[in-house]
DNA sequence: GAAGACCTGCTA
DNA sequence: TAGCAGGTCTTC
């Protein structure tokens, strides 16, 4: 489900919520694996009276800083989402961990496909800078020395942290680039254009709260149950076979990198 | 690189 | 019923 600009939206949603300086009173884990290679016993003798200093985020890493060496770290992967309540503990549907905060509120992880994971360290490792801190420079340097086709490049965590297959055939089409291209035949030109396409596109989406296709359980929703505001900007992802918005081709599917890819064979090269 | 694994729910 | 899904890991 998420990518940078659904786990910004959730970020920033939850500071609002006020979750800053509530400690963790109670954790209820319902599916294990979510804290592997933790024992739910184990990650919960760690976390509980630790309390929340600050909600950070790094690529699609969910970082809530603890008043402690280690944080803990929550990657949704595809289904991952949150929710807060208060009163008595009801527990959701695809709840698959609870976590009880001070002053009364319950934090929800809910993930239908159970693919979330929690992990307690300082930082997530492994990835390279962040899609809405990345400077030119280092974006063209990785250009420049990879033979890589650009879709899978795009979706390299360690390259840029934070794009997703959403936001990479979206940018892609933004900077009239074939998915396909090896990033060493680019030229200046179309370097800056990705590097401008990769970052406009993530921006605009963190503005518009995010994306969400579909309309039903398992989509992204916010921490409101909201659909991400960015739904309705979306130029080719979920559009295969329908006429690109520049020329009217229709657009085209393949698959890269094991993943569905959408571009329009006219207008990107 | 490719393919399978991890999971469940929705859509065609 | 088959195929597909916003992500990543592991094993060729």
């Amino acid at each position: 489900m998420p990518e940078l600009p659904e786990v910004e939206t959730i970020r920033r949603q939850l500071c609002t919520a006020g979750l800053k300086g509530r400690t963790i009173e109670k954790v209820t884990i319902s599916w294990p694996r979510t804290v592997e290679p933790l024992s739910p016993a184990a990650f919960r003798k760690r976390v509980v009276g630790k309390t929340i200093e600050r909600l950070s985020r790094h690529g699609k890493w969910l970082i809530f800083e603890l008043d402690d060496i280690d944080n803990l770290l929550v990657h949704l992967r595809m289904t991952g989402g949150f929710s807060l309540s208060d009163g008595p503990l009801k527990k959701g549907p695809y709840d698959r961990a609870i976590f009880q905060l001070s002053g009364g509120m319950n934090l929800h992880f809910r993930d239908p496909r159970k693919f979330g994971r929690f992990r307690l360290a300082t930082f997530p490792l492994g990835l390279g800078p962040d899609a809405l801190e990345i400077t030119a420079r280092p974006f063209f340097q990785t250009l420049g020395k990879s033979n890589r086709m650009l879709k899978p490049l795009l979706l390299d965590q360690s390259f840029i942290a934070g794009v997703g297959n959403i936001y990479a055939d979206e940018a892609l089409f933004e900077a009239r680039l074939h998915p396909e291209r090896r990033a060493g035949s680019l030229n200046d030109d179309e370097k800056l254009a990705l590097y401008m396409a990769v970052t406009h596109v993530i921006r605009s989406a963190v503005e518009n709260g995010g994306t969400s296709l579909g309309n039903g359980q398992g989509n992204y929703v916010d921490l409101n149950g909201n659909f991400g505001g960015h739904r309705e900007k979306v130029k080719v992802y979920g559009r295969a076979g329908q006429p690109c918005v520049e020329c009217g081709a229709p657009l085209e599917k393949i698959t890269l990198a094991q993943r569905t890819t959408v571009f329009c064979s006219q207008c990107q090269e």
